[in-house]
DNA sequence: TTCTTCATCTCGAAA
DNA sequence: TTTCGAGGTGAAGAA
């Protein structure tokens, strides 16, 4: 199992390995900082943040050196059971079973995996830059407008981004071609009432902060509304405008 | 690699494979409803509901039977690029890689992993009951309360839960012992502004659909709340009961 | 399908 | 540390 040459990745993996030999390959990954994978029939248990069990099933535990544990089924996107970071993952035999336990605190919370059969073990000892670049966000949006403050509207110009209120930092802060104060909520997607009521309390508390008869408008930026956002929004006496973080308004 | 038995879980695994071999376990992994893993050097590209890049490096991939997809990294709890299900999962080798795609529509979005080392291949052939079973979420608290009103208020007497407004669906409909209208709105954890403007909202909805003089009373029911939620509900007039969807009050 | 809200949300940034 | 809002949020339930 040793690597072919200087440069490999170090790797170590079990088909259908005793208890015994699995709890030494995943305590060693664990302790060498490799990325650990076991697959087989498990119990799950989860206390904590609330408390959860699943009975007898097939699965595949992912163990990370950052101390986080992930336990997937055959089918979701997300982990039926899981642990955050800064956990400490602990392999052990015990009543003919191997267990694989990641406890913390700060939250005080555990998950115990529980394997009375081992299809598979491994450990890979991973290297990554991860130099992720994303594209289409919400601030691909407001660079979007500040290049080209007319999208929102002819005459709108931008004065401050993240622009603090009692209420929280506004996306955009700006004023209309007459002079009047702008506020802009941009969301990167559809958006539903709860972007309405984040930029109504943008809008109430810049009124209250600025001048009693001071008119501050509120703009929501977003490829598109709900029709009960939409009726918010008239309620409110506040705007919205179409408009996608990438190219496609 | 055969099973030893009738009943042992199918598993087919491969350390450090040419890509080709690697190639040919993931499309037969994939074709037979197998989870599969690769782990090794690979690039990311994803577009669709956004666009990312990921440069080279050393991560484990994940794919699911149900379609999904999941790239990880040796940290973070998430992946650091994924496809939900519905997938159509495909490998070949191109260009000397090992190319994994994972496409869907509706939205339109795909994903491809471009491995130039494999260092490990595996499919399993999991099956799962998968019967989850959670606590200390929103419906406990909701099932203490209608267990026990007067943990909200002495004489509180529930009347409905999910009644409709015209602004959503209130968690808790009800009656203090004076006769008037309480709406509760549930929250497992501590909360922010964002639970006091969902409640604001149903308070007004219920209001405006009751009679123009009816008293309407919200309550927001939680572990504890912000700072600034503790003013905006004592701004709007709203009130606040700590309750924990455990025992522990 | 679309809409709405919950989540052991996770994650990052800022105070 | 807590607070706050974004997210390719995902997932569930209802209309």
């Amino acid at each position: 199992m040793a690597g072919d040459d200087e440069t490999a990745t170090a790797v170590e993996t079990l088909t259908r390995p005793d208890l015994a030999a699995a709890r030494d390959l995943v305590s060693r990954g664990v302790e060498e900082g490799a990325v650990v994978t076991v697959v087989g029939s498990c119990t799950v248990e989860y206390e904590g943040r609330a408390a959860s069990t699943l009975g007898p099933g097939e699965r595949h535990l992912l163990l990370k050196p950052d101390g986080s544990a992930l336990v997937h089924t055959d089918e979701g996107q997300q982990p039926v059971n899981w642990q955050p970071p800064d956990c400490e993952h602990e392999a052990r035999v015990d009543d003919g079973g191997l267990v694989v336990e990641s406890h913390r605190e700060t939250p005080e919370e555990h998950l115990l995996v529980r394997f009375d059969r081992v299809v598979h073990a491994g450990a890979f000892d991973l290297t990554d830059e991860r130099d992720l670049s994303l594209a289409g966000t919400e601030a691909d949006l407001r660079e979007r407008i500040l290049d080209d403050p007319a999208l929102v509207e002819a005459g709108f110009a931008p004065l401050a981004t993240e622009r603090s209120t009692p209420a929280g930092a506004v996306d955009v802060y700006g004023e209309d071609r007459d002079g009047r104060t702008v506020v802009l909520e941009l969301k990167r997607r559809r958006v539903g009432p709860d972007a309405v009521g984040q930029l109504g309390r943008y809008v109430d508390a810049l009124e209250r902060d600025l001048h009693a008869e001071a008119e501050v408008r509120g703009i929501l930026v977003a490829p598109s509304v709900t029709d009960r956002a939409r009726r918010m929004l008239a309620e409110r006496g506040l705007e919205f405008v179409a408009l996608d973080p990438t190219g496609g308004e």
